[in-house]
Order: structure tokens, then C-alpha cells, then sequence
DNA sequence: TTGAAAGCGATACCAA
DNA sequence: TTGGTATCGCTTTCAA
């Protein structure tokens, strides 16, 4: 069986050509449906491809073509949920346009960002999405910009680079989560990230990169600054960026002499290690501590209490990225658009009134 | 300062040879680091390199090359934890190899796995790995092999592709938790599964064609048939496609006259969703319920009461599949490998003894 | 409607 | 050590 299957491995046009009794211009003219070919040449030519099972070669094509068909994704971790589920919206729609995509992570790192930009400018992708991990390191996407690609800003925007962007209006909802932790008594507010400093330690929100939790951490500041309180910058919390840390970091914020009454975490996988910490610690949620987490994580609602968080249209912000990069693609760009999706509270069990 | 920057785009060795004042041979051999070139030439034509920001177009190189330095991927959900766990080991894998991922969902649908395959095909990758939809329809793998491309099974082998393999030791957890179930006194043990079949019943395990899901269910069958309970296929349950057809499954499942006592979630979404719907009925896990769920999700030792799980080696599953390809896309293959990595149980709160 | 031939941008062989 | 040139597989003029 097996070996009287063809190998397929090198069938060009030039053999189907020569096997339908044609020049390799029509066959190919033929196959590739551009154009003019005869009904009956077209028919000869398909049924040669069709036995020599022919497969065009994408990398020769998009060689003449100078399209390659495909995408390029640079996200932080395509471990965190997400991310996996913006990538899921932005392959979803991708792939509706005809696109492949490539996907590198790049651990939020900015080095490896660029690395991760290099290799797929070096692939001739037709676009790129990135979630930049430092809004002011962005020279390497400018770069990419000026050589002409079509690039769009996923979570992440930035003021120099003018291209389509799909951020959700986190300050706007950091302020609202704040706003109400206040209405409830609290005057001692964590506000835990992953994003980290040189260090390690927080000042002032232009020292945070990820354009996303800056915000976040303006709005927060902003309105506890309104409501009167001093000194809330000592209460940021910077890189929590594995389990380990966070645990380390959560655990000291809550056996201090001041510990917290209620604690914001900047993302699902945060959150999900105060939950494990103020267990171990054998604290109650939300008696002695509310919480409330950004992404509205699968497990959220499952926990004792379920977790109040801020309802991200994470599929949506990838789905929409893609799809303002395909329009761009395909010659139906206007100008940058900026495009900001709204964010929701969720307000579950694990908040309530700060005990005195 | 925009406009003094040159648009790298299409400067090619042509351009780099032509500003150093060498051959186009030459400044390929100076930048390619192959063959010989005199130190002189070579900074020279760096030097050029640098200035005109020359970016090798990786596509034209793999078309004379014949690599394309590009690993194709093709999974069942990328948004699926498990999976996501698992492309994070093939990325960083393959990253350390220099080679890039292509990644796409198949959505577990045998058409679209298909269709994934012929695309990456065209894009000339180096190597695939799959984690097939059915282990039965794997025609356009064999296809893929018989043209020599080197494939790695993922978390799912074929009995008729000898190609490497790397799967966890399913059947054998599936045993192992089943027999303790059995010996906390459970008779009615459920198993439900995301896999469907044509009419969404189950008969035999030869209609489940996920290969690691049809392991466990032999498992599971073989150990309560050893323990003398009959009938045990009406309680294997498929088809919980998505949230709501699981709720739907369970919800009736647990409503009927003859409840499970225990419930063994073939995957972490499925599981989540049997525990959401256990409150919902106000049921108690584990007084009225027990549960054990595959894969040892993040939240599965927060909820209360935490999860007893069968912990998968996913990341290593991943990074393993990606290891043996990459030492065959680098010749130190041998004859194929059949890996089959370790299970864990982790005996939690949520099994105890059934009630009567 | 068809065919011949010139690219695309790199590599690789063979002479010089 | 270098340069000239064929080549990879496809698309795309340009003539016929």
C-alpha cells in the first residue's frame, strides 16, 4: 500500500504540467485560478494534480507573491489563561481570513520580544500582534512599522506608535473596583502585579512598562488619592511573576504589623496564589480580607467564596486585534483605529465591609 | 528621523554585497558563516550588513535550503489548560533548538485536524507534531510521513503510525482510581468524557477515538468488571463538548433515580463544570458526591473541598514530543520512540467513602 | 488561450 | 579565497 502511494515530497508544477501535457505557465495558471485557462486544459490539470497529489510549495509561492499567508503573535505567556484565550480569539478569526498563525512567547521579556520580533520579520510574516511588554521599548516595533508591515497592539497600546489598537478600559475599571473597596471601609488596599521594577520595588506608575497595569495602577492611585489616603504607592506590589514569588510577597504583605484589608490582583494566576496563601495563613475571605482579581478566570466562581474580578472580554480583544489587522491586510485600512473594549465587575462573595 | 531610517524592506545580499564591493557569493559565504572568507571581506560585508540593516529572508533561504527552521503543531484547544501547558513545553523546547512554532487548533474535529495538516504541509515545516482527534483517522498522517516528514505524537499514539510517541500512562491512573473508589465502596462510578460519539451514547470503548481517553476507559471498565459490577459502560457518559453539555449531562446524570456516587472527569474543564453543578443542586462533595477530575489544574487545590486529581506530566508530554523531534529533525534519530511518561495521583478531599 | 522566459532571494557548486 | 552561475518552485509579464 504504502509504497505504491507516491511520494509527494517535490511534485511541482512543472510535473503536473508535464503530466497533463502542458506548459508549467498554464498549469499553474490552471491550478492557481488566475488568469485565463480553457475548461478543458483546466479539467486535464486538475486531474493530473489530483493524481500526483500536488501540493503548491507556500514558501515558493509567497516568495514571487511577497505574501506569506501568515500572522505573526508575540504574546507574554501563552500559559496564562489570558493570554490562551485572546490567542484562541485572534487564531479563531485568523484562520476565517485564510491566515496562519505563528505564535511566540515572550515571557514578558523585552529581550526576547524583539528576538521574537526579529524571527518574524525574518519570516516574511504579512502582520503582526503584539502584546508589548514595555510600552516605551517599543523601538523594535517601530522598526517593524517603518519597513512597512501591519502591525496591531493587543492589551497593550502606546502613545509613539500610531497603528490599530484594542486595549479594555482597565483605569476606568481599577477606578471602579477601588471606588467601591473605599465605599466599604478599606483604607488599606494591596495592589499586587507581576510587573516588575529594576529593584523590585514601587515608586510611581511611569515605572511600570505594561501599558494595561499601568493604568490600572493609575486609576487605583487616582482614586485612593481622591479619597484622601496618603502613602498608597507603598501599598503596589511589583513582580509577583511566578507562584513562588507571589506566595513570598502575599504572605509578608499579610503577617505585617499593617497588613491589608483587601488586596486588587492584577491578574487570574495572582489571584489564584492569595486565595492558596490566606488558606495556609488560615484567614478568612472575605472577613478578614477581601479580594478581588483581574480576568475573570473559569475558577473564580467555584472557590468558598467565589471571587468578585474584573470581567475582561479577553476573546474579544484578541478576535478584534485580528480582525483590524485583516482588514488592514486586505487594503481596507482607513487610519489607526484605537479600539477599547469594556470591562465588567463581577462582584461576587470574596469583597465586603473592612472589620475594624 | 523616520524618513533617514532606510525601509529594510528588500535589501537583500545583492545590496550588502554591492555597498561592500564584494561578489553576491562572497557576502553570502561572510554572512551565512559558511565556507571560507578572508577577515577583511567579512567585516566589510558585515559592516554593509549592519548599515543597511540587511534582514536574511528566511523564506527564500528555506526554499534552496529545504529547512524552513519551523515545527508544526496541531492540538486539540489551545484554551484548553491542558494544552496550553503543553505547547508552552514544545515552544520553549523548540526555541532552544532554533526552531519556531506553528500552531493551530483543530478544535478536535478530525476535518479541520486534516485540513491543519495540508496547510502546514504547504508551509514546508520541518516537523510536526500532533495530538491527533482520532486515533483511527490518521490517513493524512501516514500521508504526511510517507513523504518523509518527521512526526511526534502528542498525549495520543496509533497503533498503525510508527512514529515517536510520547503519552502518560492513562489506562494505569484510570485503574489506580478506580480501584480506590471502589474500595471506599463506590458501585456507581461515572466517567464522563468530552469525546462523542455519532449518536452521543456509549457502547464499547472502540468508539472513543481519542486514544489517552479510550485508554482510561478500558481502564476504568476493566477494573470494575475484575471487581464484578456489570453494566458499567452505561455509566461512561460522552459528549461534554462544551460547558453547558456537560452541565446538561450532569445535571440529569445526578437528578436520576440512580445517581453516581462517584463522578471521574476526564479533564479539568469538565470537571469544573461537575463541581459548579454539585452546588447548584446543593449537593456536598464529597458527602453525596465524590470526584475525581484528570489533570491537575492550578484551581483544583483551592476549592473546598480541593479536588482529588490524576496530575499528567503535561509540560513534560510537551517539551518531550518536541525533544525527540528535534533530535530527529537533527539526525540523531534512531528507530521511533514510544515514551509513556508517569501519572500521580493526588488524593485530596473531594473522594471519601460512599454513602448508603 | 497558451508558452517562453524573467524574476523573487537565498544557497551551492565549480572554476578561477 | 573569490566570483559566476545554476537552482529551488512558483508567479507574472510579454509574445505568439
Amino acid at each position: 500500500m504504502d509504497q505504491s502511494s507516491p511520494r509527494n515530497t517535490s511534485v511541482t508544477v512543472a510535473d503536473v504540467a508535464h503530466k497533463a501535457g502542458v506548459s508549467k505557465a498554464t498549469a499553474a495558471r490552471a491550478l492557481g485560478g488566475y488568469g485565463t485557462v480553457s475548461d478543458r486544459v483546466r479539467e486535464a490539470v486538475t486531474a493530473a494534480a489530483r493524481e500526483l497529489d500536488y501540493r503548491p510549495n507556500e514558501l515558493a509561492r509567497s516568495m514571487t507573491t511577497g505574501r506569506s499567508g501568515t500572522i505573526g503573535v508575540v504574546v507574554g505567556d501563552i500559559e496564562n489563561p489570558f493570554f490562551s484565550l485572546a490567542v484562541r480569539g485572534i487564531t479563531d478569526v485568523a484562520r476565517q481570513a485564510g491566515f496562519t498563525v505563528i505564535l511566540i512567547n515572550s515571557g514578558e521579556d523585552f529581550v526576547a520580544e524583539r528576538a521574537a520580533i526579529g524571527t518574524l520579520l525574518a519570516k516574511r510574516v504579512d502582520g503582526l500582534i503584539v502584546s508589548p511588554a514595555k510600552e516605551n521599548d517599543v523601538e523594535h516595533l517601530h522598526e517593524a512599522v517603518r519597513s512597512g508591515l501591519p502591525l496591531a497592539l493587543l492589551d497593550r497600546g502606546s502613545d509613539t506608535l500610531d497603528v490599530d489598537t484594542v486595549i479594555a478600559d482597565d483605569r476606568h475599571a481599577a477606578e471602579n473596583i477601588t471606588r467601591r473597596l473605599i465605599a466599604l471601609g478599606h483604607s488599606r488596599i494591596a495592589y499586587l502585579t507581576a510587573c516588575d521594577t529594576p529593584d523590585h520595588r514601587f515608586r510611581t506608575a511611569k515605572d511600570i512598562g505594561t501599558g494595561s497595569v499601568r493604568r490600572r495602577i493609575e486609576g487605583f492611585l487616582g482614586v485612593c488619592r481622591e479619597a484622601g489616603m496618603i502613602g498608597t504607592e507603598d501599598w503596589v506590589h511589583v513582580g509577583a511573576i511566578t507562584p513562588e514569588h507571589t506566595q513570598r510577597i502575599v504572605t509578608e504583605m499579610l503577617q505585617s504589623a499593617q497588613p491589608p484589608t483587601a488586596i486588587i490582583a492584577s491578574d487570574s494566576i495572582i489571584g489564584l496564589e492569595v486565595f492558596k496563601v490566606h488558606r495556609r495563613l488560615g484567614l478568612s475571605i472575605p472577613d478578614d480580607l477581601s479580594l478581588v482579581s483581574f480576568h475573570d478566570a473559569d475558577w473564580t466562581s467555584v472557590t468558598t467564596p467565589p471571587v468578585t474580578v474584573v470581567r475582561q472580554p479577553v476573546y474579544d480583544l484578541g478576535a478584534t486585534a485580528a480582525k483590524l489587522l485583516v482588514e488592514r491586510l486586505n487594503g481596507e485600512a482607513q487610519t489607526p483605529r484605537k479600539v477599547v473594549l469594556k470591562n465588567e465587575i463581577v462582584e461576587r462573595a470574596s469583597t465586603r465591609e473592612a472589620r475594624f
